[in-house]
DNA sequence: TTTTATTTTTAGATTTGTCTAAATTTTATT
DNA sequence: AATAAAATTTAGACAAATCTAAAAATAAAA
């Protein structure tokens, strides 16, 4: 079945959301996709007459199978995209959302498939998230939160969960980015920060709202 | 100014159209867009509001300068992404046409100058058809038709005007394509048919309705 | 358990791009 | 030049995706 630029966009936001809650309510979806409550409700009964969604009037709503199928082939699209920005055309990281976001609704499968294949069946995208295959399987990796790791054990930096300009900026400075080698030096109780040592940097401390975004996976 | 895929493609269209005819009549563009003649007079409203036609009811139409501009920024586009699916991702060239066809309305002119970068700045698409550069300079090749070969003077395959699967099929057939080696070794009166010698291949004779259709540049 | 507040849905309108059918203008033919 | 034919435009309608404002359902508070 083919869907639309704006019913792709909703599915993949209702998938992104029912990641965390399970099932999604009409106000989160209006406020991720920034549009308002009557519209939402509009396009579920499109979704739902397509039986991409379990909907029921003033209950809330999470995708079926084929929803969620519809959604990891939107997701693979866009983490492959944004995979060829940073390895093939050189973007920083944090410039390739807005672009991957309409490259994602490129239609051919085919060409997904070579893509994939040109980048050498990347795994994981410059943000760390990881690639669903074609069949819609998402690769695992033994993630934690730098928070929990275990002191003088060296780990690699293997996501963030924010990705805004201002995080980048900060991770920048401490020079940090998917694939750096970090260890755990010290926990501060006083307001939870951590020092920390960076592969070929002196070590240094961060806020704990910092490392609370940064995940990490042993060697 | 930015402009919908729509418009985009009546903008496209209306180029290529102008290129042969000077002006534009809506019934001729009714049938490049497989559309109505109602359908494009409400566009032609629209663009001409934006200034991008100089428009007379009635009269035909053509692109303004501006216009001009926006239709060689798209077939740039349309180009580059073309030249990337064959030359990066292994496309057969007749395969891709519907796929350039989705990627040119990606907005983003950061990507446009990284991806002509990354492809290593080519002129020419896998058909044959000049690159815009990014001001819309269109480069040029002394081109001429097969047919008006000097004989037995070598020349490269340039382009090809006619490029629908039968056609593919027959260039395949005489193993030739975009810069191939060819030279013409006699013209036959009776039919207007040619002798031809491809470079590791055989003599052979093709009709005139294929010479026609192929463009050659001495080396 | 009423009442109030919040959430969600419906009703009706708007914009974009398309269509059909009818009207108008231009071109061609007798 | 008058009429027929072809091309073009207008008028009015429709589907998709959105909106505002009002109504209905659910949840929270007194």
């Amino acid at each position: 079945m083919n869907f639309t630029v704006s019913e792709e966009n909703y599915i993949k936001s209702i998938y992104h959301l029912q990641q965390h809650a399970g099932i999604v309510n009409t106000n989160a979806l209006a406020a991720e996709m920034q549009t308002k409550a009557a519209s939402v409700t509009d396009m579920l009964k499109k979704l739902s007459a397509k039986k991409i969604l379990q909907y029921e009037k003033y209950k809330g709503f999470k995708l079926t199978d084929n929803g969620k199928k519809v959604a990891l082939t939107v997701v693979r699209k866009h983490r492959l995209w944004e995979y060829f920005l940073v390895e093939k055309l050189g973007f920083e990281w944090d410039k390739v959302h807005d672009i991957a976001e309409e490259l994602e609704h490129i239609s051919s499968s085919e060409l997904i498939e070579r893509l994939q294949h040109f980048l050498g069946n990347p795994s994981f995208d410059p943000h760390g998230d990881p690639i669903p295959d074609s069949n819609g399987k998402i690769p695992k990796l033994n993630q934690q939160n730098l928070t929990a790791l275990t002191l003088n054990k060296n780990a690699v930096v293997s996501s963030v969960s924010n990705q805004s300009p201002q995080m980048l900026e900060m991770l920048k400075h401490y020079s940090i980015a998917i694939g750096t080698s970090i260890k755990l030096i010290k926990r501060f109780e006083f307001d939870g920060s951590l020092e920390i040592k960076v592969l070929k940097q002196p070590a240094c401390i961060i806020s704990e709202q910092i490392a609370k975004n940064i995940f990490v996976h042993y060697e």
